[in-house]
DNA sequence: TTAAAGTTTCAGAAATAATTGAAATATATA
DNA sequence: TATATATTTCAATTATTTCTGAAACTTTAA
């Protein structure tokens, strides 16, 4: 294994793996390349790194910094400017958590609050009963998990794990 | 808020959510439907509830069904398939989470393990050395991840959560 | 200013993914 | 076994998402 087909394999799984997640592919092959780039890189590196289109990039770095794990860079005497990525793994991960949650998660705790007091005398009593408990039981599960991202985020990798590899054995 | 309502919302918003984590809405839809039914249904029930094809809920049941998360079931006396889906919310989350890391996890694992060792003496020094960097941390993150979803799989939710608040306060 | 260098936007094209519906297959009952 | 009922498959269609490339816009520096 040299070099070029390690990078290539890496940028190429990363995509699969974006995909198969809802992010775009071309995103996370451009995060891919960044995160094992020493050096931030420019707009034209990354189009002929990865044979795409200007506007291509130029939108999913937007995307990537909205993300808030690719951030821009300047160099010094260079007018354009450079990219790269957060390269602390737990960062990377507690980052995509957090906006994960505030994207997709709390639109759907926000639906199931709205739907806890149903009032209908005509629908059938056992359907009532099944979705008010069904959404509870999400409810407070969805809870649950808030509060265990709030201290993740505050946290770091190395305590999160210690302490709970100690916690579960 | 009606019953039929709250119903719609929760089918509209799980599909939402599903198609935010590359599941397909269909799937999603036809899942929040079991998870809220007190019944089994039919696949004429799913169609004419869904207004979709016979055909895409054979489908999306088949998936379902791989993903662990949807049941055959029979009544007496009834010559056709009824469906229902996992309750238990606990469940349902570990079930997705060890699904989601057997398919789609697994596969970058093993391109981590195949790029670690890198033997170049052509490529440019600080590249190979960051390539490297980067992909043993991304394996050890790998390796931690797999074995809290472990114990996760093992566990239930009460003892999971009530552990984990105790530890982080 | 103005020109050059660089970046963003967005309408249309291309590529992907989801869905339908009808034929093929399977299964239960008389 | 034949027939009616139910399910699955898959080619064709439809819908959605992604990508391109050129024009519009922005910034820097002479």
């Amino acid at each position: 294994m040299n070099y070029t087909e390690a990078k290539n394999e890496l940028i190429q799984e990363w995509g699969i793996l974006g995909s198969a997640w809802g992010i775009n592919k071309t995103e996370a092959q451009i995060h891919g390349l960044l995160m094992i780039s020493p050096e931030p890189l420019s707009v034209a590196e990354i189009m002929e790194e990865l044979q795409i289109s200007r506007g291509n990039v130029s939108m999913s770095l937007r995307a990537l910094m909205d993300w808030g794990i690719v951030y821009k860079k300047f160099k010094l005497n260079e007018r354009k400017e450079f990219f790269a990525s957060e390269k602390d793994v737990w960062a990377l991960a507690t980052k995509v958590a957090e906006e994960r949650q505030k994207r997709e998660l709390k639109p759907v705790v926000k639906m199931l609050e709205r739907i806890q007091e149903i009032k209908d005398t005509e629908a059938d009593k056992a359907h009532v009963k099944e979705i008010n408990k069904m959404s509870k039981e999400l409810l407070k599960f969805a809870h649950q998990c808030d509060k265990v991202l709030k201290r993740f985020a505050n946290s770091d990798s190395s305590w999160f794990f210690s302490t709970l590899v100690k916690l579960m054995r």
